[in-house]
RNA sequence: GGGAGGAUAGGAAAGCUGGCCAACUCCGCCGGACUUAAGAUCCGGUCCUUAGUGGUUCAUGGGUUCGAAUCCCAUUCCUCCCA
């Protein structure tokens, strides 16, 4: 008794047990089909959201082993990169948070937790938790060929394909401003920030006013506004100071000389200047003349140079600051000086927009948003005046800065969008710009078009991600792929620098497929010849151990090229769009050798909020399994949303999830075994079966999880539901249940494998579940007669209970006249009629129904309605052919007197004498309660 | 700012090559049956109205059409990506 108790982790161990080794995969004679995901980066647990990631390819690639392909299904850990470095540091400092998180919500053992002040032992501990949680979710990961991206071969694999990308071209050298903190004396990480994270590096245009025998130089993005300028403004309360910027004078504040020295200037001090004594003084430029240095204390030293130039006609800020003095009586002679001319902005577009949003002073919360507005406006659709070119805003921005840039002494000045950004160790970071900078050439127009000739080859689920996909091509700029700190693999050409994360993960898909093997190599001997020979066949002298190399080179060419990837959308516009670039170049020439698919994921919801470790809002994974059971897990994320729509991980569903497999356990266990003869309503399940057993099997080859769960669990539950209500009392099903619960069994252990693998021993299944074939549709035993028989009565049985509810009376008898012959004639004619509207007028030419005058058109009408509400798979086949509706009802009578407990007449309207008769129609028959 | 997608019952979600659509399905809630009870299961209900009917609905406003949740335009809001 105690075996068929519904035990989700007795299943879960006796199946383990059986798996063992069991998804291993080698080379066969089977049609193979290769899936893989973007491997994991394992910083921190598993929540939920990446429980779905790796179980929808599982239940894929459960799916196609059913169907008798020799399917591969690995996993690995990228470990490459920064963050994991920032978070072992963090741990080393005692960060209260950090070890929060990792303690409490990640619950690592305090033992474990001292030794994460190692970056490597972080990833390695994650990694086996990755590995057994996945595991436990029942994922059929052929784990022999697991590897970390720090794996000494692995590198070896990175440098041979580096060296391709080189030889083709595509890497360059070149320069590139970063975050920098002056105190670590590094490049900051989006994780090593204490704040500022959402900071961008922006260039600026350095304006340079001449002042006596030096530059003023004042930031700016919008360098055609020169013509606009009426003062500068500098702060009287700052210090600035006048320093020698490569051998020439400039007045900068204290902080814009330290930030310059970080860009490329030399930068030596020579005086102290006080704001102050700047104010009022004149500065001069060929564009806009001489103008006066005004006060004013927003300016932020910290702010680029500290100098700011006012152009009062087209900025908020600078028109408010310059009324605010001009009403307290100063510099009254000063007038805004307009020069863009913006639709739906008046003549001076800053004065038009701070006085229609009504703002009283500089420090109103909606500058900045008016700020943002005006400037967009004035891009997207400003013209400059005549006088100075007319041209668009957009085109002349970048005229103004070159020309300033060649003629006027301006040079680049980075900065952040926003501030304060610092860094972990507190202190304010700034912009740096790193030389020796090496970048992958996204942007050759050659590379690009390789790679958009070959998306128009792929399959692309769901296919509205293509536009995605081409729009990434087209925009794509060269990136920057080497980075100084962190994990990663040495750059060939500069050892000081290591391969950025995304960089390296880009063609390990063809790793996969030997990473088993290589291992019993010596990284020494690995060789690019080696990997030329193993990936692209290339022959050469010396090859070491080639037996082992030809047995690598076998597996590639059997599982290369994948079929499909699957990975979050996010990564569209980066690493899914990059690991094309470089598929075509490690294997140029060889199309055949290049991806086929791409299955592009949604987001996951916590009750209705995103999930995000940092905040604390995410189910770990592992709970979820042992609070549920790994089946209930799968079957709720792979039913609650498809694959690329955003799903939400809500406890009370997923109880009722759980419910759902115990019910569906139970039923099978229960009819498993029944032995009667099959009645007409069995061929009528067996029957709707197919269906079920095609439209599953559609939905699983679009990856429609969902959709698939749908037909396999609830239609064939409803079916049996009905099929239950159906059968005699005394009766306890026929045989053909049997056959059904195999059925039912394999098409949902794709995703509830556990419980499969359990009901497949009760039920004496041959082997594994895991490897047994996958249902085929057979249409013989399709039986639209039945099923149109059994759609009649369903539907006859619900207008009764429906009409028994409004009359509220205790029925004696129940009446079902059947209509007339004569109507089943005018329900075919209408509903084989090209032209409906004048269908009734051909119907009235026939003698027999001009007879019946008016009963006749009414039937018709009648008719014409019921025909637009029956559905077209009950109305084509009764076009062909009518049913034999006194058979259905004379064989279903002692059914539905059982079903509503009073005696049931079934008579032919016509003749029975009843009003209520005549209103019966084709596939609608008359019901008269008593 | 540029790009992509979306807005349907209490929640989730199907339908979206125009007529079958008050709208598959699941969850929740309400009522009933079974049960000592709970749970599970089964039946019914869940916009208004009603002898199985009809009406009003699919973010808002407009358009195309004999006819639109479904096509087109505008607006509002949401999500994601890039800047």
């Amino acid at each position: 008794m105690s075996v068929s108790q519904f035990d989700l982790s007795a299943f879960e161990e006796e199946a383990h047990e059986k798996w063992t080794h069991s998804f291993e995969s080698n080379p066969s004679k089977l049609e193979k089909y290769y899936l893989n995901v973007a491997f994991p980066y394992p910083s921190g647990a598993m929540h939920v959201g990446h429980g779905r990631t790796y179980i929808v390819p599982d239940v894929v690639a459960r799916y196609q082993r059913m169907k008798g392909k020799q399917v591969l299904f690995p996993m690995a850990f990228h470990v490459t990169g920064a963050p994991v470095v920032g978070i072992s540091k963090r741990i080393a400092n005692k960060d209260e948070k950090t070890i929060r998180l990792y303690r409490d919500l990640y619950r690592v053992p305090q033992n474990v937790l001292d030794e994460f002040t190692d970056p490597l032992t972080i990833v390695k501990h994650f990694a086996n938790e990755y590995q057994r949680v996945m595991t436990a979710c029942g994922l059929s990961i052929d784990w022999r060929r697991r590897f970390i991206t720090v794996d000494p071969t692995y590198s070896k694999f990175i440098e041979w394909q580096w060296k391709h990308l080189y030889e083709a071209g595509h890497v360059i050298k070149g320069v590139h401003p970063v975050r920098y903190c002056t105190v670590d004396d590094n490049p900051v990480g989006d994780h090593d920030l204490l704040e500022g994270d959402k900071a961008e590096v922006i260039k600026f245009t350095l304006v340079m006013f001449r002042f006596g025998d030096a530059f003023i130089p004042c930031a700016t993005l919008r360098p055609e506004t020169i013509h606009g300028v009426t003062n500068l403004w500098a702060n009287p309360t700052v210090t600035y100071v006048k320093a020698l910027v490569d051998g020439r004078a400039w007045i900068i504040s204290k902080e814009a000389a330290e930030k310059l020295v970080l860009q490329d200037h030399t930068v030596e001090i020579r005086e102290e200047i006080k704001g102050s004594d700047l104010v009022d003084k004149k500065v001069s430029h060929p564009l806009c003349g001489e103008v006066p240095i005004l006060p004013a204390e927003f300016v932020d030293p910290d702010m680029a140079s500290g100098m700011v130039m006012s152009v009062p006609a087209h900025a908020p800020f600078d028109y408010i600051a310059l009324r605010d003095l001009q009403q307290a009586g100063k510099y009254t002679t000063i007038k805004p000086i307009p020069l863009i001319k913006v639709e739906g902005y008046g003549e001076v577009p800053a004065q038009f927009a701070v006085e229609k949003a009504a703002i009283a002073n500089q420090m109103d919360s909606r500058m900045d948003a008016l700020t943002q507005e005006i400037y967009s406006a004035e891009f997207s659709k400003g013209k400059l005046f005549a006088q100075y070119g007319g041209k668009p805003v957009k085109i002349a921005r970048d005229e103004v800065a070159e020309l300033m840039t060649e003629k006027y002494d301006s040079v680049v000045m980075y900065e952040f969008d926003q501030r304060p950004v610092i860094c972990r160790c507190g202190n304010r970071v700034k912009v740096k710009i790193l030389h020796d900078q090496w970048f992958l050439k996204y942007s050759d127009p050659a590379w690009k078009q390789e790679v958009s000739d070959h998306l128009k080859d792929m399959a692309l689920v769901p296919p509205e991600v293509r536009v995605e996909f081409d729009r990434t091509v087209d925009w794509l700029k060269d990136w920057a792929c080497t980075r100084r700190v962190g994990l990663g693999t040495r750059f060939p050409w500069d050892k000081q620098q290591l391969i950025e994360p995304l960089s390296d993960s880009t063609v390990y898909m063809a790793y996969y497929t030997i990473a088993h093997k290589i291992r019993e190599i010596d990284p020494k001997l690995l060789t690019p010849e080696v990997f030329d020979y193993i990936f692209l066949g290339k022959k050469s002298d010396d090859l070491p151990q080639k037996k082992k190399l030809d047995a690598m080179r076998e597996e590639f060419l059997y599982w290369y090229p994948y079929d499909f990837r699957f990975s979050a959308k996010d990564l569209i516009s980066n690493h899914l769009t990059f690991q094309i670039f470089h598929h075509c170049t490690v294997f140029e020439g060889q199309k055949k050798f290049l991806p086929k698919g791409m299955v592009v994921f949604g987001m996951g919801l916590l009750n209705g909020a995103k999930m995000s470790s940092s905040k604390g809002n995410v189910f770990l994974l592992e709970d979820a399994v042992s609070e549920f059971g790994g089946d209930t897990v799968r079957m709720f994320l792979m039913g609650s949303a498809e694959p690329w729509q955003d799903f939400d991980w809500r406890n009370e569903l997923v109880l009722s999830t759980k419910k759902q497999i115990e019910r569906f356990y139970n039923t099978v266990m229960e009819i498993k075994d029944a032995s009667g003869e099959p009645h007409d309503i069995d061929r009528w399940l067996m029957s709707r079966l197919q269906e079920h057993i095609a439209r599953t099997t559609e939905a699983l080859d679009n990856f429609q999880t969902r959709q698939a769960l749908q037909e396999a669990y609830f239609g064939i539950e409803t079916d049996l539901k009905w099929y239950r209500r159906r059968m005699p009392k005394d009766c306890d099903g026929s045989r053909d249940l049997h056959t059904l619960c195999s059925v039912w069994t394999r098409l949902l252990a794709p995703f509830i494998p556990f419980t499969g693998e359990h009901l497949w021993k009760e039920m004496a299944g041959e082997g594994l579940i895991s490897f047994a074939p996958w249902p085929v549709a057979d249409k013989k035993l399709v039986n639209e007669k039945i099923e149109l028989a059994e759609e009649l009565l369903a539907r006859t049985v619900e207008d009764i209970e429906s009409i028994r509810k409004l009359i509220q009376i205790t029925p004696k008898s129940i009446t079902i006249a059947l209509a007339p012959a004569w109507k089943h004639d005018i329900f075919r004619m209408i509903a084989t009629a090209s032209d409906r509207n004048s269908v009734i007028k051909e119907i009235m030419k026939d003698e027999n129904m001009r007879k019946r005058g008016k009963e006749a058109t009414d039937a018709a009408k009648q008719c014409t309605t019921l025909i637009h509400r029956l559905p077209p798979y009950v109305v084509e086949p009764l076009a062909r052919e009518p049913i034999n509706e006194k058979a259905v009802f004379d064989s279903a009578k002692a059914f539905l007197e059982q079903e509503f407990g009073v005696p049931v007449h079934i008579v032919e309207a016509e003749g029975s004498g009843l009003v209520k008769a005549l209103t019966a129609l084709p596939f609608k028959p008359a019901i008269i309660i008593e």
